[in-house]
DNA sequence: TTTATAAAAACGATCATACGTTCGTATTTA
DNA sequence: TAAATACGAACGTATGATCGTTTTTATAAA
């Protein structure tokens, strides 16, 4: 046989990464085999490499995309707030809104950085910390303006994105709490800890 | 050739547990194989059956050993508190101190889960469903004498316990923050968010 | 509008290597 | 002397990647 009749490589490639997160996410990178994934697209193994350069290519890929969407959603987001108080209740808003319907990303984008080659490992690395450095700032010039009062500005950024982030394991759209009573609940939870 | 001179059982399944954490936590437990398992303790791959049933039953072991301990410790630690912020205080510390120390548990406990049988993940399940109660107790408890304020104890746990696990991800021992100093700064950022 | 042609996208076969587990056997320990 | 512990060979199956080939699609000239 040979090309499929309707066949796009704009609709197999997002198949691909598709089928390729839930893979991930239920048998770890190393452990989720081309052939599998090729099955799940409806492909032969060695038509995958139409689409991807490599399985590492492909990982890169899918934590790569993830991360600067994160990053340009959450300028998009702040975009325009001056008042630290705002950006922070933004900020965590958007964490929540934006992490609760990504899990497969969220968990790939942690558990699987071991299985980067080093080079696609620093470049994630670097773009973590640049999404870091956006609730770092914040928190630091709310401290600034002495509207915060924050005794270890870096910790704290952990501890926030931590439990902004860990939320996302054990929350169920369909469960007792619904998205707006997690985030008033996230939000006083967090100014507690850092408001004058 | 056959059995070795000085070879013991006990010592035997302590290598293979401890190389097992290394493993799993490098490759994720479907990755690893059981030939590199055997290596790293210097035996053949078939010589591992006379300590473990299968590869599955290593990894529930793994994280079952893990669980029990964790819950005995804490345990231990809270006999004889009986004044909830204290309690709470307690918590904190004992969870960020044995948490940091086992990080390759924790990332196992966390993100291995899936590979495990549904009659071994219902076990592990209802074991950090234990743990998660010991906090819940704590908290409501503190609700119901007066001593904290809560809007949502249920949510509060998860959030609670996500900030201080997930810490642990990043905390770097030999870093700026001696860990006496992380548990002030948690224990603060804790009561802040409770206190009444 | 038709036709020529290059690029895109799929197939199916193939490579050497690795997988979890079982088994019969040999040696050491209790 | 029996149990414990290790070896080494073997089982069928799966692995990531490459390759030559074939068909479809897109582009642009006629």
């Amino acid at each position: 046989m040979s090309r499929t009749a309707g066949s796009s490589g704009k609709k197999t490639l997002a198949a691909i990464r598709e089928a390729g997160l839930d893979l991930v996410h239920e048998h770890g990178f190393e452990a989720m085999s081309l052939r599998q994934l090729a099955a799940r697209v409806g492909l032969q193994p060695g038509s995958l490499y139409n689409h991807i350069e490599t399985k590492q290519d492909l990982l890169f890929d899918l934590i790569h995309n993830h991360m600067v969407t994160l990053l340009a959603s959450i300028d998009a987001e702040l975009e325009g707030i001056d008042d630290p108080l705002e950006r922070l209740k933004a900020f965590i808003a958007f964490h929540l809104t934006y992490h609760i319907e990504r899990k497969r990303e969220v968990f790939i984008g942690s558990s699987e950085l071991r299985s980067l080659e080093p080079k696609n490992h620093r470049k994630i690395v670097a773009l973590r910390k640049s999404y870091e450095e956006r609730l770092y700032e914040i928190l630091e010039q709310g401290c600034a303006q002495r509207l915060f009062k924050i005794e270890d500005i870096r910790v704290s950024t952990y501890a926030i994105l931590a439990m902004l982030t860990g939320i996302c394991t054990w929350y169920d759209a369909k469960g007792r709490v619904d998205r707006k009573t997690l985030i008033d609940i996230h939000t006083r939870l967090v100014l507690q800890g850092v408001l004058k």
